[in-house]
RNA sequence: UCCUUCUUAGCUCAGCUGGUUAGAGCACAUGACUGUUAAUCAUGGGGUCCCUGGUUCGAGCCCAGGAGAGGGAGCCA
């Protein structure tokens, strides 16, 4: 077992103890090897001088590689220049496991590279901090619900039918019947909840979309609440008292985390103030830019977005000529060579992703401009109406047509479902999608038969309507969803430990 | 399913109008340097230019087909 570990050095100054984790980097000079160990709760520089050590043990440390694995004996000294705050003046080192040509390099690397490699990549300063800050959320989720009298129940992952139709699932064989792995444990939820008041499900997701788009997983984890008593009003209330809890859990206690992964904290403490509520009805004007929001311009501000994406790219083009002849100019010194070697392969990756931008970006007008009342959002609908806002927005009162068939019909306007979806702000868009549901069983036998679903698969849950019915609500959240939008990642894949895509099963 | 971008060393990328022996940085190996922060410096090894076919005196570069990856639309949390 480990007796000390990184996180815990601040009691330890002045003592002897030994650390046992991998090299993560080390640096090399006559006499000295400086090696930055870690070990799952933080990293530690490492300092071995010869003179402190025995000869065997300085000629180990000389063959300590990327992510050797190896114990460390020495002084813990405090060093406000490093990482942690504090030092290992070595005395004695072993190695335990050899490690060589490590795959991932202390340089930057394309995602297919890492995602081939997660199993390493996930060792990486980033990927650390991000599942911290992952494993925080699951924790304040739990907090959250707990604490507020909520049980937690598990919906099945098998499933013999399909919760909003039979497309995007994933079927595997039942001792010899079709099973569907499920997309949803929202209609067991509200079993549960007829039960037990008020309830979540906490597990896997499964989606069979062709998608390859930066937010989308084919399994992914699902947050879904269900409360008795109920209405849509009561459910918006609840999602934003949830969001602000988690963000703030995440805010106080993963300060070090989000720094590492670059995140701004600015907006996220935004968390505090209102989340706008908007209908379906006053969100597509906003999206047409018919009507300002914040004194924005949904349309306008698209396009000035366009504009500055094409300078941008004049301007890292232009660097980039720069410091490509600079590169070329003789009696340059290597170390500022692959300075600027660096700074253009990293100006290349931002080149890249602006020109994909100037390509979706016209594409996104376009659609925003030809929004055709009526239709579901899509995700560049999503994009354009949140980037306009700093907190998430919660969007209810859909048209029937495009919202499930379980969501009740607004008892003042029945062209419309009370259904809600939460749109986290900066571009990022749906992370919750809720409801009330539809309690009338005669109401929602036409609507299952309406989407053309097979009627004795639901059965069990129109018993739910037959035997006692109550208004009740409830909600989804992507789990992978939420750490991106918290971590402002580029993309969820960061978000999981092992991405499960369209096209990627390994590792 | 459709649209779009890409594929050159282990990794990240150059490679001009089609021209002779395909380059750099990182990583790796050896050596130098007592305090480095992606350390630095010197030397060295390392290539099926994604695959198949075609055009050409000549193809990493042009054409056709295929494979793989990125992003987007649809669909969705």
């Amino acid at each position: 077992m480990q007796k000390f570990l990184i996180k815990d050095l601040a009691a330890q100054v002045g003592n002897e103890i030994t650390l046992k984790g991998w090299a993560s980097n080390k640096r090399e000079g006559k006499g000295l090897a400086f090696i930055i160990l870690r070990d799952g709760t933080g990293w530690c520089q490492c300092v071995v001088a010869q003179e402190n050590v025995s000869d065997t043990c300085f000629e180990e440390a000389k063959k300590v590689s990327l992510e050797t694995s190896l114990e460390i004996t020495g002084k813990v000294v405090k060093d406000e220049k490093q990482i942690g705050g504090y030092e290992i003046q070595v005395s004695n080192l072993h190695i335990i496991g050899h490690s060589s040509d490590y795959p991932i390099a202390k340089k930057e690397h394309g995602v297919d590279f890492l995602t081939d490699n997660r199993h390493l990549w996930l060792r990486s300063q980033r990927q650390w901090a991000i599942m911290r800050i992952r494993n925080r959320i699951i924790f304040a989720i739990h907090e959250f619900f707990q604490k507020d009298g909520f049980v937690q129940m598990d919906a099945p992952i098998f499933t013999g039918n399909a919760c909003e139709g039979t497309s995007n699932l994933f079927e595997t064989d039942f001792y010899g019947d079709p099973a569907y792995l499920s997309q949803s444990g929202q209609l067991y939820g509200e079993a549960m909840a007829f039960s037990l008041g008020k309830i979540y499900t906490f597990g896997p997701t499964f989606r069979a979309e062709k998608s390859k788009t930066r937010r989308h997983l084919s399994e992914f984890w699902m947050i879904e609440p269900e409360m008795i008593f109920h209405d849509i009003f009561d459910n918006m209330d609840l999602i934003e008292r949830f969001l602000r809890a988690v963000v703030t859990a995440v805010l106080n206690d993963c300060e070090k985390e989000l720094e590492l992964v670059g995140r701004d904290t600015a907006i996220l403490k935004n968390i505090i103030k209102p989340f706008p509520r908007l209908t379906y009805d006053e969100a597509v004007k906003i999206i047409k830019g018919e009507v300002d929001v914040n004194g924005k311009n949904a349309i306008q501000s698209l396009e000035d977005e366009l504009v500055l994406v094409n300078k941008r790219i004049n301007t890292v083009e232009e660097e980039i000529k720069t410091r490509e002849e600079k590169i070329k100019t003789p009696g340059m010194k290597k170390g500022e060579i692959g300075f600027n070697q660096a700074q253009i392969d990293k100006l290349k990756q931002e080149l890249s992703d602006l020109e994909e931008q100037n390509r979706n970006i016209p594409q996104w007008l376009n659609s925003a401009r030809n929004f055709e009342y009526g239709n579901d959002f899509g995700g560049s609908d999503e994009t354009v109406l949140t980037r306009l806002f700093d907190v998430p927005i919660m969007v209810y009162n859909w048209p029937h047509e495009v919202k499930a068939f379980y969501l009740k019909r607004d008892p003042n306007d029945s062209r419309f479902a009370r259904g809600v979806d939460t749109l986290a702000p900066e571009g990022y868009g749906e992370i919750v999608g809720g409801g009330e549901r539809e309690t009338d069983v005669n109401l929602l036998i036409n609507k299952i038969n309406e989407h053309q679903l097979p009627m004795e698969a639901f059965e069990w849950y129109l018993d739910l309507r037959r035997y006692g019915t109550v208004p009740h609500a409830g909600f989804g959240l992507g789990l992978e969803r939420l750490v991106t939008w918290i971590c402002k990642l580029p993309h969820v894949r960061e978000s999981i430990p092992f991405p499960r895509m369209y096209g990627r099963l390994l590792p």
